[in-house]
Formats: C-alpha cells, structure tokens, sequence
DNA sequence: CGTCCGGTTGAGAAGCCTCAACCACCGTGG
DNA sequence: CCACGGTGGTTGAGGCTTCTCAACCGGACG
C-alpha cells in the first residue's frame, strides 16, 4: 500500500515521519514508543497539484496534513484580488495541526509546487494526547514554533523595509531548511516564484524584482530559477537583523 | 490571602480565572473537575507598573502569565529603536502559555497600562496534560487562537492599507473584549496611546492620528482618551473587511 | 510557431514617513 | 496658587519607498 505510487518523484512513506522527528528531536528526545506511534498515524502520501488548494478556508476537518515534499503555504484572499501568505512549509512541517485543536481553519493552505501530504487523523492525534502526554506536549510544542514564525513575520511586515523584509524570509528558510537536511550555509532549493515571494512579504511582484536585483548586486544572495545562493550569509543576516533565537533550535525537556 | 491586596483597582483573585473560563467555554464545555483542576493552579494577582517589562524575551521560564487586569502587548524591539507589537492581550488572556513548550519568549511582554497578572507554574500545566488531556488540548486550543490572531495581523500588516488596519484592529477587540464582558456593539475602553496602536499596526503615530481623524469624519469609529466608540460596526466591519470567521467563536468538541 | 507564464525595466503616482512646531492636559513643586 | 515640565495629541510641508500601469523579453509547452 504504502509503496504503491510508482511516479519517479513519489517519496516513500516513511520521509514524512522522518523530517518531522528530525524536527522535534532537534528540540527534545523522542522515545522509540513515541516514534512508532508517530510513524503509526501517519497515512502513506498522496499527491497534490502544484496550484492547487490543500485545505479550504472554514471546513470542518478532521485530519492535519503533514508535508512530505514540496512547499505549501497558510494564504488568505482579499476582496481585491490580492493575497497574503502567512506561513511558508515545508516537508517535515503540519501545515495545519492547530486544526486539531480549531477544528477548521482560518486561511487556505495551498500547493505552491506539487506536494506529497500524509494525512493524520484527528482521532489518533487525541489518542496521542491520552496515551502519551509528552508526545502530545511536543505535538503542541509544533504548533507554537508556527506561532513564533508567524510573530516574526509580523514584525517583518510592520518594522522592516522591502530589503530586509526579503533577506530576513530567505535566511529563515536557510535554517529551517537545514533542519531536514534540505539547505546548506550555501544554498538551497526555494521553487517559488518572484510572486509567491511577494505574496509572503507583504510588496507586488515588481517590487520584490527590483529589491532581489539589489540583493545580488550588494553580494547578499542570488534567488534564480527556484534556487537560493547566499554569498555573505553573515552581511545578509545583518541587513536582515536575523536572529536564530525564534526558531528554538535548543534541546531542552518540555 | 487571595484578598490581601487592598488597592482600589485590586481584582479578586478568581477573575482571571472566571475570564478565562469565559474564553474557553465559549469554544467547548468545561467540567466541574476541569474547572477547579484550573483554579487550583492560579495564583493570586500581582501587580505590574504600566510599561515594565513583564516577560523578557529569551529567559529562561518556569510560569506563564494570566492577565487579569489590564492590557500586555508582545513586543520585539528593533535595532533602531522602533518596536513592532504582534498582539494585544486583555483580561482571561495568557500573555505567554506558549512559553510552557517553548521554555523562553521570542518577544517581551510588556505592560502597556498597569496589570495584575496571576502566574502559572509550568509544571501544573504539565500535570493537566497528564491528568486531563481534555483541559490540555482547550490550553492548547488557546495558544491556536493566537496563531490565528498572529495571522490576521499578518494579512493587516501585509495587505491591508493604513484606514482598513486600524478598523480591523478596532474590530478584533471589540469582539474579544465582549467574550468576556468588556465591551458591547457600540464601545469599549482600550487605554491605549496612539502610539501603543501605531506599534500594533506597523505605522507612525503621526499617520495614525492623521487616520484616526479620518475614521472619526467618515462615521466609523471615534478613538478618544482610552475609549472606542463605534458608530456603524457594519460600515466599519466592511472598511475594515472584518469577519469574526478567524475568532472561532463557535463551540465544538475539541 | 504561437501562447502563456514568469521575469525585467521604466515612468509617474500614491501612501506613508520624517521633521518640526505647537497645543492641551495633568501632576508636581515652589 | 501658579509656574513648570512631561506626555500625548495635532497639524503642516516635503521627501522617500513602494505601487500602478505598461511595455517587453525569454523559455516552456502544446
């Protein structure tokens, strides 16, 4: 069953599970128990188009959707036309586990590239909350890293202009990144277009053009074709004023 | 003990807890059992001087803090010496249970009138995941209902323009602060200066005042000496474009 | 080979900021 | 009692960042 899609890019049912202990064990020990229940309700992946919507705006849900590949974003529409993305995720991430909890959601989660999700049900994650309450602690310890995130984007939009705003977004994916072994101190894989980087700081297309025109040509970084390429990652995190202290990437009993 | 303190604007010690009790009934029940296992671990209030710092960002935490009375507000200082506030908290809030799986504070929580704040030690809040996984996940639930705050804010700050911020704003705390009876359809007291707001939606208090004014020409809403008075919620829902969808204002089991 | 999508660039407009002055209020001290 | 200083609010003028509109380019794909 879980070996059953046959696409060359078809990940395996397993890489979901492991990025995501990758992710919690960086910040506190998982016990061999806690890790086969994980693994235990974590359905095989599924495949989403690129474009798509993963999870509508005010449904009632009954499962969270853990990201095995690809890149997925929190976005709302405005009357306008225009849209905000609020949380980029990436593989290893829930991108709507606070929906345990909420029961729907307030914002869409949409397929910025072809994604594999694994779907988690509600029901085994309440389980987990009676059975092993650690576990269920570091479930909710996940939903409060998105909250940190979502914090610091909302000092980017409020606080930094489009310069900073925009290098602070690409050294926060660096590190995350970096945590599921996806992203090096060099570079790293980012798929999104100029737009979809618009839509997550907050400025139209053109803008964030001209501003990742000036971030190459200041020796910062390089975003091209889907990629990544940071030349000073120490003057980038200076403009950016990046700090690593809202990722708690510290391993510490909880 | 809990009703030593003899100041005039002293709360008694149980109106965090009824405030509290107030916000989570409104999205699922709470028992008899939950209900005390919840007052048994709140504090009595203490006091905190307008503009201290409540909550350093980075120290290491053993509590979080219930508001009892008065306004937090989490606040990240800037190199140059702005600052970005990235939520409001009121009375029956936790200004930082999210610390209880983080174990430190991305931002400070600070006060921005005088507070009396009812300390929780983490350790309980353990002990309710392990004795009451249903009053754990409602804890959980509140610390996704500021996700969902943080993401509002985020589309504000990210899309909306300068009138439709503020209104938004203006909106959100009326119905939070009519959860627990602070606040009805036509006004509410927010002591908070127009700079406090300016830190909140990302402007200058100079163009907030200036948009203040043009609130109060248009008929929406009068901001004035610490009182919101709203004078057509729809007109200034639509400006605002304000749904309570993101509020969760709904009961269900969770 | 045409079409579409993403990216690039220019020119002018709009929204918000900066700097500065001034006012109203309030608590404090002489 | 009044003078004083501090804080918060108000308004004006000019500047800068970002937006809007528009044109054009290049590559992928049918």
């Amino acid at each position: 069953m879980a070996t059953n899609a046959r696409e060359p890019t078809s990940p395996r049912a397993g890489d979901g599970a492991d990025k995501l202990l990758l992710k919690l064990r960086l910040r506190d020990g998982i016990d061999a128990e806690e890790e086969q229940a994980l693994r235990d309700i974590i359905r095989p992946p599924e495949r989403m188009a690129a474009r798509s919507v993963v999870v509508r705006e005010g449904v009632p849900l009954e499962r969270s959707a853990l990201l095995v590949q690809g890149i997925l974003g929190r976005s709302k529409d405005m009357r306008d036309g225009q849209r905000q993305i609020s949380e980029i995720h990436i593989p290893g991430d829930f991108a709507d586990l606070h929906s345990f909890t909420l029961k729907r959601l307030d914002q869409d989660v949409i397929a910025l590239t072809e994604c594999w999700i694994s779907w988690v049900p509600h029901s085994a994650l309440q389980d987990i909350t009676e059975r092993l309450p650690h576990l269920g602690r570091m479930l909710w310890l996940s939903t409060n890293l998105d909250g940190a995130l979502h914090r610091a984007w909302t000092v980017s939009l409020g606080r930094r202009d489009a310069l900073a705003r925009i290098a602070h977004l690409l050294c926060e994916m660096q590190v995350r990144l970096s945590v599921v072994d996806m992203a090096d101190e060099r570079s790293y894989a980012l798929p999104l277009t100029q737009s979809d980087l618009a839509e997550c700081v907050g400025l139209t297309s053109v803008h964030v053009n001209r501003v990742l025109r000036e971030l190459r040509e200041q020796g910062l970084v390089t975003f091209r074709s889907g990629r990544v390429t940071i030349h000073d990652i120490d003057r980038l995190r200076r403009v950016a004023e990046f700090s690593t202290d809202y990722l708690f990437l510290d391993k510490r009993a909880r």
